[in-house]
RNA sequence: GCCCCGGUGGCGGAACUGGUAGACGCAACGGACUUAAAAUCCGUCGGUCGCAAGGCCAUGCCGGUUCGAUUCCGGCCCGGGGCACCA
């Protein structure tokens, strides 16, 4: 054995190991539920790998690796989400199809992984992009369309100038496009959908079955489906409006707050709005406004701050108790796309109503008073609007109720009348799936002149994209393809055009996870894919919390609707890993421009306490400017590549330091000084074992196998319970808490008490041996090369990949003389040896016996005695 | 505005079910080795009083429950994230 550790050798060892026995090639073999399906989201080839991804992978591969070693079949896959703008937006610069530049940036990333010893079987990658992948997207899409899940309509949608292309709702983010960050503006377009909300119900209900999902990321799936219960109500036309509406009908709205029916003195419809509409035709004034609010609107950021906006259309509708007739007005602050695009205009009791009320000098009455007194009777004018639950007041046979009692009360009398009825309102939208982008899914239908929209038969999948175009910027490239869009109605046989839409990249990511069980189908999926499916631990961004782990959860409900898959929910367990910081230096050389520095060519300055006092740059001994945290990116010159990382130190350094730096959900601060300390460890631990193996054989001759446990000196026995309490502190922290930092702070306490530990004696020897055996096993997730090698060097044949894990020895566990903690009125005073086994008695009376406990009681007669065995005595005086 | 998460040494963090606050690491300081530096090894390391034994204070702030609270409850302050004219 070498005496010196050198990374770059163990890690080409142990890697080719593996990959010659073909160690991590899942297989379905294991007894029912014995089985562990470990995903990390599979990323986008970008070109390189950050730290981010290495973050992610590494903590499943802890999982995968320590699952595998209790036995399980064990899956761990990895893939590409490979359909997507970066790629065409690389083509436009450097005139390179995005086929050729995304799988070169695959082939590339791959290398990276392989580098980083990750346990992933390699036999069933996946690369969106391929057509026997995203064929199955289109099968699908096609199944839905017969299902009537996938439909096509015409509608309002957010067009992203810059990306030239549509986005889903869950893709514009205050009002910007998520990737772009452009202002999104408003465009009508006929696009396929998906009806993600016939889900609604039970997207929602079944976040209960998530209970090991973090509560946050089921907060906000739980906000953004948006479930809203209340009631529609209908406001019959006055005749003004049945004049202009051409004939019966009524203004429906929807609203939560029933009981306040009787407050309203307005009505406020969204510019959309067909009354709206119709009303504008023949007022240019009102017309005018309506095209402001429209324009207004394109800018969804802006909505929130507007000042409340309206006129006046003329018209009127008839309360649906009283009769009484009530203005109708165009307001700048109703949606459209939300409940019936109108609502009740209640000044008295819902604030944005009492803002617009006050503004266009509407009058206000009050209908509901507080139970409690307060807002028993409130004069004109207001301050505020009372907006909370009360009594109702001057709403004739409805006066004095309470909300839920009133809102049933005038349910149950507008049904009776017709006109409203008790509904759930939901804010989840249909999803809209097409995109005017050509590096993506082609939308498997056709357009014939007769025949109107005609699917693909299934006969004619997959549609395959045409891989060498390169975009040019100018709209979808596919579109100046006949060779593509030309074809034969398959219906009546006509000249016909292809769909040129792509598929949202979503669609891509909504179930590559259960074609990984099956890569290899010539269905969409196979029996493989109940036998691994749910994904025991899914690991990736918190970014993902809605858009990506919603859609997925629907495919998997429509999927087994479908009787594809049987399970309800793909996930069982999430785990959403915190991002990864690092420092950002600058300086200033003029003003408004900032030059940044990477972290590793800056030198900290401290103080003698360890305080850090400024930063010098290590080339010219000068100052720069300390910006805080941030995450790795070219702009702030604050990376670390992977590459470089593993070229230096090693990849079981890399994911030492990620593994202990910081608990997994946490953001991780990277720190120079952090990884020299982690590779300082794994240099510890290898001279350690070194040390072992070459010490020179004690005169003694017994053999491990002889040794007795009996025989063992305390300091002995100490060590080995230490061992022994690691291995099932390591096994708990990995298996159960998934707190892989401390699992790492255990072994280096074990590591620290061997290097105190005697281990000439034989049976010094022998237990130092077990300890540095236990320390390699417990260690053998995270940093699995050189623990590889280690376990080679401590005489074993087997490769530790393939060992069980071992269990504690109860044995090694027992003590029969412990040390507690006494309190004296629940102030820590000292500590006694007691035995193992000592009764409250026993204890109380060894804790009374310490002089410094005396001095406390001072005589004072004992009041209690609180004995919790094994830790502490508390004494009440 | 609503919802969620968090606040512990110079820093990252630990304390899992209410039971020794600060494990482990980083930084810093002192020492050994060395011609020297690096590496390595040993020691100190929340504040404060004390020669020491030991005491007092301390987990954002205020209060409560308890023999005992970083942990549970109520109220506040601060930081981060999500949603946001959603009727």
């Amino acid at each position: 054995m070498q005496e010196r550790y050198e990374p770059a050798a163990v890690e080409r060892a142990a890697q080719a190991f593996w990959d010659q026995n073909r160690v991590f090639e899942a297989r379905e073999d294991a007894s029912e539920g014995n089985k562990f399906y470990c995903l990390s989201m599979f990323p986008y080839p970008s070109g390189r790998l950050h730290m981010g991804h290495v973050r992610n992978y590494t903590i499943g591969d802890v999982l995968t690796r320590f699952h595998k070693m209790q036995g399980k079949a064990v899956l761990q896959p990895m893939g590409w989400d490979a359909f997507g703008l970066p790629a065409e937006n690389a083509a436009m610069k450097n005139g390179v199809p995005p086929a050729k530049w995304t799988r070169e940036n695959i082939a590339y990333m791959k290398g990276q992984m392989k580098s980083l010893g990750l346990a992933f079987d390699w036999s069933r990658e996946i690369a969106t992009c391929d057509p026997s992948y995203y064929r199955w997207n289109q099968w699908m899409f096609l199944r839905m369309l017969e299902k009537g899940i996938a439909y096509r309509r015409t509608g309002v949608v957010n067009w992203d100038p810059v990306d030239q292309t549509v986005l889903a709702n869950e893709q514009v983010i205050d009002g910007r496009g998520w990737r772009t960050g452009a202002l999104i503006e408003k465009r009508e377009i006929p696009m396929y959908y998906l009806a993600i909300t016939k889900y609604a119900e039970e997207l929602l209900a079944d976040l209960d079955k998530l209970p090991e999902w973090p509560e946050r990321v089921k907060t906000m799936q739980a906000n953004w489906i948006g479930k809203s219960e209340g009631c529609e109500i209908s406001f019959p036309y006055a005749p003004d409006t049945r004049a202009l509406m051409g004939a019966d009908g009524a203004l429906k709205v929807f609203t939560t707050r029933a009981d306040t029916l009787f407050g309203v003195t307005f009505m406020a419809i969204a510019a959309e709005h067909p009354i709206a509409v119709a009303a504008g035709a023949k007022n240019p004034a009102l017309q005018a406004f309506i095209d402001e609010c429209r324009r207004g609107s394109t800018m969804e950021a802006d909505i929130a701050t507007q000042e409340k906006k309206g006129m006046r259309t003329g018209l009127s509708v008839l309360h649906p108790f009283t009769g009484q007739s009530v203005e109708v007005w165009v307001a700048n602050y109703v949606l459209m796309a939300y409940g019936e695009g109108a609502v009740m205009g209640v000044p008295g009791h819902d604030e944005r109503d009492y803002e617009f009320a006050l503004k266009n000098k509407l009058s206000i009455v009050q209908v509901v008073k507080s139970k409690t007194g307060a807002y028993e009777n409130l004069d004109p004018p207001w301050r505020d609007a009372f907006s909370e639950y009360g009594l109702t007041m001057n709403s004739g046979e409805f006066d004095g109720l309470e909300y839920r009692a009133a809102v049933d009360a005038i349910a149950r009398a507008l049904e009776k009348k017709g006109l409203g009825r008790k509904r759930t309102q939901w804010r989840l939208r249909d999803w809209g799936i097409s995109r005017q982008r050509y590096w993506g899914c082609p939308v498997p239908m056709i357009h014939c002149g007769k025949c109107g929209e005609v699917p693909v038969p299934d006969k004619d999948l997959p549609v395959v994209l045409p891989e060498g175009l390169v975009p040019d910027g100018s709209g979808n490239p596919l579109n100046k393809t006949p060779s593509f869009y030309e074809c034969k109605c398959p219906k009546c046989g006509a000249d016909a055009r292809r769909e040129t839409d792509t598929m949202d990249t979503f669609v891509d990511s909504s179930w590559y996870f259960l074609r990984f069980a099956c890569p290899d189908a010539d269905t969409m999926v196979d029996e493989r894919a109940n036998y691994w499916m749910p994904v025991d631990q899914y690991i990736g961004g918190i970014e993902h919390a809605i858009l990506h782990l919603l859609y997925s959860r629907f495919w998997t409900k429509v999927m087994r609707d479908l009787g594809l898959v049987k399970n309800d929910e793909p996930f069982k367990n999430l785990l959403t890993q915190g991002m990864v910081l690092h420092d950002i230096y600058y300086r200033e050389p003029a003003p408004g421009r900032r030059d940044f520095y990477n972290p590793a060519d800056v030198e900290v300055l401290r103080d003698e306490k360890g305080q850090r006092t400024g930063a010098i740059l290590l080339k010219d001994n000068q100052p720069v400017t300390w910006d805080g945290l941030g995450t790795m990116s070219k702009s702030k010159n604050n990376g670390v590549d992977p590459t470089d990382l593993i070229g230096t130190f090693g990849a079981d350094t890399a994911r030492m330091f990620m593994m202990f730096t910081a608990p997994p959900e946490q953001t991780l601060e990277w720190s120079e000084e952090g990884v020299q300390g982690s590779f300082r460890f794994i240099r510890r631990l290898w001279k350690a074992v070194y040390d072992q193996v070459n010490a020179p054989p004690p005169a003694d001759s017994l053999t491990i196998n002889e040794f007795d446990k009996r025989q063992l000196n305390a300091e002995q026995k100490a060590l080995r319970r230490i061992a022994h309490h690691t291995l099932e502190k390591v096994t708990d922290d990995i298996g159960r808490r998934r707190s892989f930092n401390t699992a790492v702070a255990a072994v280096m306490e074990l590591l620290n008490a061997v290097g105190k530990f005697d281990s000439k004696p034989l049976y010094g020897r022998v237990v130092a041996h077990e300890a540095l055996e236990i320390a390699v096993m417990c260690l053998s997730p995270v940093i699995p090369h050189v623990t590889h090698e280690l376990w080679h060097q401590l005489g074993h044949e087997t490769a530790l990949i393939h060992e069980q894990w071992w269990k504690p020895d109860p044995e090694a566990l027992v003590q029969d003389h412990i040390e507690i903690s006494v309190q004296v009125n629940g102030k820590m005073r000292a500590r006694v040896g007691v035995p193992a086994d000592a009764t409250q008695e026993v204890a109380i009376t060894a804790a009374k016996a310490d002089a410094n406990v005396q001095k406390f009681m001072e005589g004072k007669p004992v009041k209690k005695a609180i004995y919790v065995p094994g830790k502490l005595v508390n004494i009440v005086v």
